[in-house]
DNA sequence: CGTGACCTTGATGACGCTCAAGTGCGGTGG
DNA sequence: CCACCGCACTTGAGCGTCATCAAGGTCACG
């Protein structure tokens, strides 16, 4: 008798059968129209392109390279990460769908760009966000707006690396990925955790072992259920709910 | 007789006298044109608005207020924090003479700003920078880059805060503040490091305690020499290149 | 069915946090 | 002018958390 995986969900009866399109967002292989680029104000700059893909593992751009596109992801996740002087990988961000990579930049790419999963994105020549800039005024709005958002994304992660603990920075993170399936943190769905754990450990200055054991320990307490590595549900809102607002006090809710 | 205090130099016998303008550029009490603001391209903003002082520990503007204006340093050093669910300060950055605030926000600020020192700044109000952007079109490319320059702020903390090292992440810090001051790094001059102990410590996420006992370390090893708490030099420029760029191997150069 | 990539768990020790005491220094009032 | 006081900084002792090194476990794929 094949022993239980660590991740069947023993003690969850019935597990969500269907997740109407939350995780597909997160999916980069459906060849529909994956975003309603119309309805935002982006796609009059990126709606008349046809959408290309970007396998596993591939690059969308290099770090240090030319600067030539501006990019919007329309399925699929991408790890943003910058090589440290001593080589050491630096995770400064990821993507998804909806956002658009590296409009902040000047001249040269800041991170490389690679593709988590299947990943479909468009993309505009800086030189034509140039010319749209000149000739609509209304498009640098859109794009200040952008630029914004990309700031609040920096600001984020700073704000999960200034957590003392790891436990605090990885339900942190968690919610925040819980939180791009609309509903997910509230009515305890099940949504996707696409990246590696060395991808998470990374991104939050931890190592992938501390990730394994917290995201165990997390387990073990019931806030959180998996079925396999990259599959995740908050069982309990308002455990979680107790958790993130409480803060610090670790121990408790276990 | 008096005991030596723990920041004299006694092993250095002439410490440089006078610290031309360097230091001063971190004061905010002279009354002369501190910043030639008439060369830089933010001259027209703000070039025409009498600096006004803030007293040191006064908030230039506070966190969740709405943001009727932009703010430019003259003089002075700010520093930047948000309070926490928790009620911790969050130090989300600090402000230095030629930096401009808060450019990038919609509607509210971000974050509250209070002088270390003694402080001088220029303000904008938003709607007149709206119409600047709406007349001339030249003024949105200097917002822009503002813009890129809050960016690069809020990732240049990211990466501190990525270092795995308390030392390597007080290193780095005490580098990134030399080089707002010219020459002082590869020169060994003073410079100024203005905000309390708890600010870096904020800032690092780290405690006052470590930030005190790792900038003893640095003492002891000869990498920075103090005269007082607030007054630091690199004597080895040759030894600050190599700990920057060799990275984390920790306990060399001892 | 072997191989490799990824994930998980264990043992150990160092780094950094906590609590606590002590120092230096500027300001205020007697 | 000096004593007192408070704040910031410094240092110490003890301990918990997390990094490191190492060994399995699981799964996809050829």
């Amino acid at each position: 008798m094949k022993p239980l995986s660590l991740h069947d969900s023993v003690h969850v009866l019935d597990l969500p059968r269907a997740l109407p399109g939350a995780l597909l967002q997160l999916d980069g292989r459906q060849t529909a129209a994956d975003l309603p680029c119309e309805t935002d104000e982006l796609g009059a700059l990126f709606g008349y392109r046809i959408p290309e893909a970007v396998a596993r593992g591939k690059a969308l751009f290099w770090e240090g390279a030319p600067a030539e596109h501006i990019f919007q992801i329309v399925g699929g996740v991408l790890r943003l990460f910058r090589m440290s002087s001593e080589g050491r990988r630096v995770m400064v961000g990821f993507a998804f769908p909806g956002d658009v990579l590296s409009i902040a930049v000047k001249d040269h790419y800041l991170f490389t760009a690679e593709a988590v999963t299947p990943t479909r994105v468009r993309r505009i020549s800086r030189e034509r966000l140039a010319i749209q800039i000149a000739e609509q005024p209304k498009v640098a709005t859109i794009v200040f707006d952008r630029m914004r958002e990309e700031l609040c994304a920096v600001h984020h992660q700073t704000l999960l690396l200034l957590c003392q603990t790891a436990e605090m920075r990885i339900v942190r993170f968690l919610l925040w990925i819980a939180h791009k399936n609309p509903g997910a943190v509230e009515t305890g769905a099940e949504f996707a955790l696409p990246m590696l754990r060395t991808d998470i450990a990374d991104y939050l200055g931890l190592t992938m072992e501390t990730v394994c054991r917290t995201m165990t320990k997390l387990r073990r307490n019931g806030l959180i259920v998996m079925r396999g590595p990259h599959k995740i549900r908050f069982p309990n809102p308002r455990l979680v709910k107790d958790v993130a607002d409480l803060g610090d006090s670790r121990g408790e809710w276990l």
